[in-house]
This record gives structure tokens, sequence and C-alpha cells, in this order.
RNA sequence: GUGGAUGUAGCUCAGUUGGUUAGAGCACCAGGUUGUGGCCCUGGGGGUCGUGGGUUCGAGUCCCAUCUUCCACCCCA
């Protein structure tokens, strides 16, 4: 199949890759303001990595990555997610011996091998966050915080926030055991599934999508029922946190993420209306993670959000994103003296700054202009052998339909010029 | 991994009970005389009818397989 793309992939095309940039300035200037700083970490891993750091039982592992023996005979896994990546560099470049806590971002490709459906790609993007070493109750509602801050500077209405506590390797164990005693009682009103859960990862039951496994586990003991005194105690003081912050939430005893890494602090946020897939970006706390690959007891905690989903519910919200207008100028010639001179003339302007384009069909001045027309520009130059002369251009303003002439040396200013009083530009992406 | 729907020009679609060179609108390119766009008019290029088999004298139209996309389940972002 040389010319179709892998399945559950996409090509981002001019016309869409503006927004993805726009996005990632947005990413950029946010993490500033928060004081975090990027990292790029490879996009594959040693598979082990994954499995370690995920959690050998998580769909993720066992059915969902894209593993592969390199040329060396070495396991290699495409990242289905970011965190362990992060962990595994800040280890590996000991970045815990420098000053703390570390807050790190990134942006980037994630690989999951699922069938694809709105909102769910093969391959798809991830922006996330993740801050090493502290394990002050105020982070957790900072990360939270900065989570609902870009959806906020993206324009996102109608977002639900849930938030849980899912404990610690003290009190877990406790909660789990109370499960099973309670699940065992009724496993005949289990799906098959949970019936399969019940052994190896009780807490799951609870998220259960399943009619039944929702009325059975009504009135099953939650995590906020055996939460230890320091794991409730941290719970509440994130929860008053974002009170103060003016960040509206719900707590829900049933929320469990997926990923085997999390302790205390659960949290995802939700919306309607971009198909079943409706969770756009989730994290937690992990403090336990960095041991279990390798290093010091260090705290931790992050987030993850879905770019694709983000932007499925802009465009579903009838946001338009803010678009710069292609080109400055465009420069249309006469005939064949203008043409000869166009490039020369075209070059020294883009060393100006402008954005300039030209004419390289060899089309007619008629065709140029409708060409312009097409593109948007706000100005054509129109050079011809008569100005050549005289050393002056004919400068049209394409929405007013007027033009004067100017001496060539003063085009680049009067372009700039006109460029400053269309800043905003006209140029949005509809929906 | 499971189930359902889908697939004709770049895009949105038409295509009669299977029958001769597969159509439209939009888009693209070029013209509508002397150096000029957005409307209009004319002309032009462009289709392995998703792919591979099969039935038939003959298939875009029927059958099978396969792939893609979409929707849902599982799960997640």
């Amino acid at each position: 199949m040389l010319t179709t793309r892998p399945r559950g992939t996409s090509d981002i095309l001019p016309g869409e890759v503006e927004k993805w940039q726009y996005l990632e300035q947005v990413i950029h200037r946010l993490c500033r303001e928060y004081g975090y700083s990027e990292i790029r970490t490879p996009i594959f891993e040693h598979t082990e990595l994954f499995e370690r750091g995920v959690g050998e039982t998580t769909d993720i592992v066992q059915k969902e990555m894209y593993t592969f023996l390199d040329r060396g005979g070495r396991s290699i896994t495409l990242r289905p997610e970011g965190t362990a990546a992060v962990v595994r560099a800040y280890l590996e470049n000991k970045l815990y011996a420098g000053p703390q806590p570390v807050k790190l971002y990134y942006t980037g490709p994630m690989f999951r091998y699922d069938r694809p459906q709105a909102g769910r790609y093969r391959q798809f993007n991830q922006f996330g966050v993740e801050v090493l070493g502290s394990h002050d109750p105020a982070l957790d509602a900072e990360v939270i915080a900065m989570a609902m801050d870009f959806y906020g500077r993206l324009g996102l209405k109608n977002l639900n926030l849930l938030i849980n506590s899912v404990g610690c390797p003290r009190c877990r164990p406790v909660l789990r055991e109370k499960l099973q005693d309670f699940f065992r009682a009724r496993v005949d009103r289990l799906c098959s599934h949970c019936r399969g859960r019940l052994e190896r990862n009780p807490l799951r039951i609870l998220d259960c999508k399943e009619e039944r496994c929702r009325e059975a586990g009504k009135d099953a003991p939650t995590s906020l029922d055996y939460l230890c005194p320091d794991c409730e105690a941290h719970f509440q003081a994130v929860l008053k946190q974002l009170e103060k912050l003016g960040v509206a939430f719900t707590v829900d005893r049933s929320l469990v993420r997926g990923l085997d890494y999390y302790t205390n602090t659960a949290f995802e946020i939700t919306v309607q209306g971009i198909g079943a897939q409706n969770s756009i970006g989730g994290g937690g706390r992990y403090n336990g993670l960095v041991k279990e690959c390798g290093g010091p007891d260090i705290p931790g905690i992050g987030f993850a959000l879905g770019l694709e989903r983000v932007l499925l519910t802009m465009e579903q919200q009838g946001i338009v994103i803010p678009r710069p207008p292609k080109l400055d100028v465009f420069l249309a010639t006469a005939d064949e003296a203008a043409r000869d001179r166009a490039l020369v003339l075209v070059q020294r302007l883009r060393q100006e700054g402008l954005a300039v384009d030209m004419d390289y069909l060899g089309r007619s001045l008629k065709s140029q202009m409708k060409y312009a027309g097409k593109l948007g520009v706000g100005l054509v130059v129109i050079l011809g052998s008569d100005e050549l002369e005289r050393g002056v251009v004919t400068l049209r303003d394409m929405s007013a339909g007027s033009q004067r002439e100017i001496p060539l040396d003063r085009l680049a200013g009067e372009v700039r010029q006109h460029g400053l009083k269309h800043v905003s530009g006209e140029g949005k992406y509809g929906s």
C-alpha cells in the first residue's frame, strides 16, 4: 500500500496544521508561566520500561503496545504514554541531584494499538506535565488547576473535573480486601469481565460501565472509606486548595485510573459531545513510580491531555482559532522584463522580514491576480517594465480595490505599515 | 479483540431490472483582445468505479474475500 497511511494515523495538512501550531504556542506559554521546562524524550523506549512503569496488568501493556525487536534483538516499544519515559530520563540524567522539585512538560505523539473511532487513534498527541520531588498537596492542586487553565485559555466550556483518592500502598490493600469480600458475596450479579477483575484488580469493578455492575457496586466500600489518616489529610488538603483557587470539581468515589502507578490523587476531565470517548485528560499522583523504576523513593504527580480530543471539543463548541495571514504581499508581474527581476525583488523583501511570494507558472497578469485573490493576500505588488524604468511599483490593496504607485525603495515600509493596520487579520479557522 | 455501517473525479454526490466512449455541482487550469482579482460566460485536464478473486456473452451495478473510514463495545487520551 504505497498510497495509504497506516490505520489510525493521519496527515496534518496545511490549513489544519496551523491549529496545532496554535495549541503548541498556548502550551509553551502556559508552561513557562507555571515554571515548567520542556523535556523531549525518545519516541521509543525499552519495552520493560513500560511493562514495569505502566503496569503488567494494564490494558495498555497487555494489548495496546507497539512492540518489536530491533536489529540488535532488543525489545523496543513505541511509547504509549509519557510519564514512564520522563521518570526514566529524570533518573538516568540524575535530575534529582539538582534543585527540587523538577517540573517538566512535554508534547508529542503516543502510540496505542486500538481500534480507531471518534477521538481515538493509533498515533495521537498528548500534552503532559510531571512534577517530581514533592508531596505538597498544593502541587496536586496546581497541576489540576493548570490543566483547567489550559482548557480555559482555549475557550473550552462545560468541562467536568472528577477527582478521587486511590490511597497509598498502606491503605489500598485494606480496601482491596474489603472490596473482594463485598463482591464475592454478589459474584452472580457481575459481568464476565468484572468476575475476572475480582481477583486481579477489584478497584476496577467500581469503574465498570455495565449497568448490572454499577447496580451491584452501589453500596460497595470505596477508597474514601478506607483511606489512612495521611491519605485522607492529603486528599482534604488538595480539595481545600482547589476551592481556594476557584476550581470547580466533583468528587467521584468510583474514579479509578487505568494505569497502575497512581497513588492518592486521581483526576479526570470529561466533556460531552465528542463521541463515546469523553475523557479529554487525566492524571494523578504516582508516589511509588520512581522507586519502581529503580530510583530513590521520590514522589511525583502529573497529567496528560489528548490534543486530538481537545481540538474535537473546540470544533464541537464552535471555537475559532486565530490564524495569521499567510502572506504579507504577493508580487505579480506584467511582462517578461518584470518577470526577470521578480525573484530578486521577492528575495530582498523576504530578507527584510516580509512574507512574500510570486508566480511560478508563467501566468498572465490577470491569472496572477486571480491567484492572489484566492490566496487571500491583502496586498499585491504589480511590476512591469513601465514601473521598472521609473523605479516604482504599483501597490494594490486587494480588499479596498484601490492602488497607487510608490517608489521601489519604500515598498517594504509600506507593506509593513499596511500589516500593522490589519494586524488582527481576517483569517479564522471555521468549524 | 468483538459487532454494525461505509467506500464512484481533490470535495459532495448521481449512476435506471447488470448492457455500448461513467455523469453533475464545487474545486483546479486556461481563455473572454490593449498590463489587474473577487460576479458571470466559454473551454480544458482529471476517475485502477477501495483492492483481489468469482458468476456472466457482458459488472460501478450480483457473490466471496480483504483493506480503509465511521459508529459502538472493551479500554483509554
